[in-house]
RNA sequence: GGGCGCAUAGCUCAGCGGGAGAGCACUCGGCUUACAACCGAGGGGUCGCAGGUUCGAACCCUGCUGCGCCCA
């Protein structure tokens, strides 16, 4: 056979793996070649991923690198395995962190959005946005996103905002969407109402006051957080069988500072045993309030305008409302009305997820989606396994939500946004205006001034990307999507939504058939990563540093189904240090022939080496295959990781290169079989680590590209019991003799020569040579004598050591390590026996248990009477 | 206040009925021609506490303690 290799012209890869230097290349290749873009008429099963749109305002962190990464992991997969896969990349204009942004660059300029008016304002958003906006989209091109561009889209484009027009119309003639005044969260800061889920509440420290209402045995003591609400005080309300207030219920006290006398009303909703039991009532600034108002018909007064500044009532107008308490308190204090003070007294205060400014309870007129049947059906779609959760832990938390799920309040005091598509006429009417109609004219028209809530658009976005409303191509091929993939955080915020809408627009079709929603990102010790901690690690960083591969591999290592994940540099150079092996492999790989360009040969052809290294890479498959089946990529890494450093670099590159210093024949068969290896092991690691596999790969194979490569299948061969064990047995003997060459102090260099018998009786006849090598173990010349020896049982018998060390041993090592092994066999031998000793376990324990514990018994007798054999023959025993 | 989850090696975490695992950190020895971003060897754990179920529990059940998250 000739030894003129083909392959040695492209055996000259650099000595070092350097990602920054390539990764960019690699990837626009991969656009430019079109491997991302879907193609709505292939005749491939269809695999669909719609991106949680990133915040056009925002920029990648770390929780966006780990949810691309899985996304890219999922797609690269699949599109390896022959589906049509879109992945459909796009952003939401996020209504108020946007108009937040340009307003802020307006005031720079002393200007305020009022000053531009709303056209011009809103123009000025988009500017900003062809400016500034959509940073993340080139990040993510750094991380390596194998998104289709072509199909990109925005919340606020064309298509989107038909969608959004076409549903509201609907929804609205559907009766599922109205407008009706009530307490809504309201940020004075944002001027804009809020929905719940947008509110974050806080333990925070304020005051609780105690105030009393009316005089002498006609006064009532109330007790506040809030004492500025008291100017808006429409009754007093108390138990209706609390026994102290039955002669107070039917009667006035006068408001303090107002004159007003307001009602003691019964309620069944307050709480006797808190505070007095007798609480205020501020039916416009309070939720709990503003029911006990409906219920007892009681006025709603408004304090407060949009900005939290009191209006009217004297001497606190104009004031701020946290300006406007102390000085509530202060004038009560005065008119002695002041029971007890607590501060600081702590209590629950939500606060604006955009600014943190205090929420204020507000009555206003806003617009609401009525969501009970949507709700219903959205938990259905789940309970009836159309769409299934993963983990399942977290599908209960869904079903918390959606079956108890309020009304959504979706207008938004914005102006950039999707403007309600609702005229009113100056009689009073009210016309919902769909996509395809002209909005009424005339005199007296006005279109309703608010948005709507962003989340309002992003709900539809598994299907207005697609086309929705129109029927397209794409929306029949690619919908319902195949998983949606997010963190657990906006699993109400986000996938809720998706769900509500998705069922009802799609003629009942789930939105995707699989949730798979990950945990969050935290700093070394588990501490979430914030930028006022300063513990926040940026993904460009260790881009720059690290390479994408190095980052993905850590963050897709790192992810475990439901359980938030800590990150640390070490991590990043870990994955570093990984791809630097793959890298260092498959160029020893290439520099010894690997080919793959000969079929490895028949079985009987091969060496148990050979046979045993492809059965693990055939086991690796199936157990990689189901656990990212199961989204379960930490193990998936680990499986990789392990087969590919432990076995593969550890083990059979080791033994392949005493195959080939062997040449001829066995030589050109290890190539082949190195070469089937590397190229099998490259695809199943590309979807993590796509760019330092690609130029391995397209080194290789001289392929195209492993983007669209085939995953690996198994090969189905009968698994090589006898090879496995043999292996097993050379490296149990290489480890005992390199663990006993170490406790002896030899260096790992240094020869020496040994004879070695027993390796027929325990099946490694033909492995003696292989051993050798892998331990530096120097044949024995004539007249060897050993100085030194050791024992190392193997299932079949006992494999004996004679080495020349040319100087005394070290006994006092070999006794420690003796001893050891011994405490080791001697408790082994203990556990089986107590066991075995017990008759209810050898009567009730399946056979092959008490097989295989007796098989351990014998072992552990052999290991004992060997060692203690060896001990007693030690010099000075 | 209601609900959920977690407590396993120094750190971060897998394992979830039959031999305590990984990565990093640590100790010792090595530039052994793929790799010092590495190689070889080693130390380190009453699997939170207390009960129970089982022939057998890190794993299932109950209670407790301590953390974390979600919702009010």
């Amino acid at each position: 056979m000739t030894e003129t290799l083909p392959h040695q012209a492209r055996a000259d890869l650099p000595p070092q793996w350097t990602p920054a230097e390539v990764e960019g290349d690699l990837y626009e290749r991969w656009v430019e070649r079109g491997y991302f873009t879907a193609d709505a008429d292939s005749d491939r099963p269809p695999y669909t991923i719609v991106i949680p749109p990133p915040n056009v305002t925002g920029t990648l962190h770390m929780g966006h690198a780990l949810d691309h990464t899985l996304i890219d992991v999922l797609t690269r997969r699949r599109r390896m395995q022959g589906y049509e896969v879109l992945w459909l990349p796009g952003m939401d204009h996020a209504g108020i962190a946007t108009q937040n942004v340009v307003e802020r660059e307006l005031a720079k300029e002393g200007k305020s959005r009022h000053d531009l008016g709303r056209e011009a304002f809103v123009e000025r958003v988009w500017q900003w946005k062809a400016e500034y906006g959509g940073k993340i989209l080139g990040q993510m091109r750094r991380l390596g996103d194998g998104v289709d561009w072509s199909r990109e889209r925005f919340t606020m484009d064309e298509g989107l905002s038909r969608a959004v027009q076409t549903i509201f119309k609907k929804l609205f003639d559907d009766g599922l969407i109205y407008r009706a005044e009530r307490i809504i969260n309201w940020c004075p800061r944002c001027r804009t109402a809020l929905s719940d889920i947008e509110v974050d509440h806080s333990d925070d420290d304020g005051e609780l006051i105690s105030i009393r209402y009316g005089e002498g045995d006609r006064s009532i003591v109330v007790a506040t957080t809030r004492a500025e609400t008291m100017l808006g005080d429409t009754a007093v309300a108390v138990h209706p069988d609390d026994e102290r207030y039955q002669h107070l219920i039917g009667t006035e006290v006068e408001l303090p500072l107002t004159g007003r006398h307001i009602p003691i009303v019964a309620d069944p909703h307050v709480d006797p045993e808190f505070g007095t039991g007798a609480v205020k009532v501020t039916p416009a600034h309070d939720p709990n309030d503003f029911e006990i108002g409906q219920r007892h018909d009681l006025p709603a007064l408004t304090i407060m305008d949009e900005r939290g500044v009191i209006t009217a009532h004297g001497p606190f107008e104009g004031l701020d409302r946290f300006e406007a308490r102390p000085a509530v308190v202060a004038a009560l204090r005065q008119q002695g009305r002041i029971v007890a003070e607590k501060r600081p007294y702590t209590h629950a205060v939500g606060h604006c997820s955009r600014c943190d400014t205090v929420v204020e309870p507000r009555l206003s007129m806003q617009w609401w989606v009525k969501v009970e049947s949507l709700a219903r059906a959205a938990s259905e779609a789940v309970r009836d396994g159309r769409t299934s959760i993963h983990p399942p832990e977290l599908a209960r938390r869904y079903f918390d939500w959606v079956d108890d799920m309020h009304d959504w309040c979706i207008s938004r005091q914005l102006w950039w946004g999707h403007r309600i598509p609702v005229w009113y006429g100056p009689n009073g009417e009210v016309v919902c205006v769909g996509p395809d109609e002209e909005p009424p004219g005339g005199e007296g028209w006005q279109q309703d001034p608010d948005v709507l809530d962003t989340w309002f658009s992003s709900g539809l976005w598994p299907f207005s990307t697609l086309g929705w409303p129109d029927r397209t191509r794409d929306l029949e091929r690619f919908y319902p999507t195949s998983v949606l993939v997010t963190g657990y955080d906006i699993l109400f915020f986000w996938v809720v939504r998706m769900m509500l809408f998705g069922l009802y627009a799609m003629d009942g079709e789930q939105p995707f058939h699989d949730v798979f929603l990950h945990g969050l990102i935290r700093d070394a010790a588990g501490k979430k990563m914030s930028k006022s901690k300063g513990n926040v690690i940026d993904p460009l960083d260790w881009l720059d540093r690290y390479g994408a591969d190095a980052l993905r591999f850590t963050l897709a290592r790192g992810a475990n189904p439901g359980a938030d994940m800590a990150l640390a540099e070490e991590w990043a150079a870990g994955s570093r240090n990984f791809c630097t092996k793959l890298w260092n492999a498959s160029r020893f790989a290439l520099m010894n022939g690997a080919t793959v360009a000969r079929p490895v040969p028949a079985r009987d052809r091969l060496t148990d080496a050979d046979r045993w290294i492809l059965d693990r890479l055939d086991e690796t498959v199936s157990e990689v295959d189901g656990l990212f089946e199961a989204y379960q990529f930490g193990r998936a890494c680990d499986a990789l990781y392990h087969f590919t450093w432990d076995e593969f670099c550890d083990w059979y590159l080791e033994l392949a290169k005493v195959q080939i210093a062997g040449g001829g024949e066995r030589a050109e068969a290890t190539r082949a079989v190195l070469g089937h290896l590397l190229d099998a092991l490259l695809r199943l690691l590309h979807p993590v680590v796509p760019f330092v596999t690609e130029v391995l790969w397209t080194t290789l194979t001289s392929g195209e590209s492993l983007v669209i490569a085939e995953w690996p299948a198994r090969r189905g061969a009968e698994r090589d019991g006898t090879a496995a064990r043999r292996i097993a047995g050379v490296q149990k003997l290489v480890t005992e003799i390199r663990r006993f060459r170490s406790d002896q102090g030899l260096k790992p260099g240094q020869r020496v020569a040994a004879r070695l018998s027993g390796l027929g009786e325990a099946d490694l006849a033909g492995h003696e040579g292989a051993v050798r090598t892998l331990v530096r173990l120097d044949a024995p010349a004539d007249g060897f004598t050993g100085s030194a020896s050791l024992e190392i049982g193997l299932p079949g018998g006992t494999v004996t050591v004679e080495l020349d060390l040319s100087g005394a041993i070290d006994v006092a090592a070999e006794r420690r390590r003796l001893t050891k092994d011994l405490a080791a066999a001697e408790k082994e031998l203990a556990g089986c026996e107590a066991k075995l000793a017990n008759p209810r376990f050898t009567d009730k324990a399946p056979a092959d248990v008490v097989a295989k514990i007796r098989g351990r018994r014998e072992t552990a007798l052999a290991d004992i009477e060997r060692i203690k054999a060896r001990l007693a023959a030690l010099p000075g025993a």
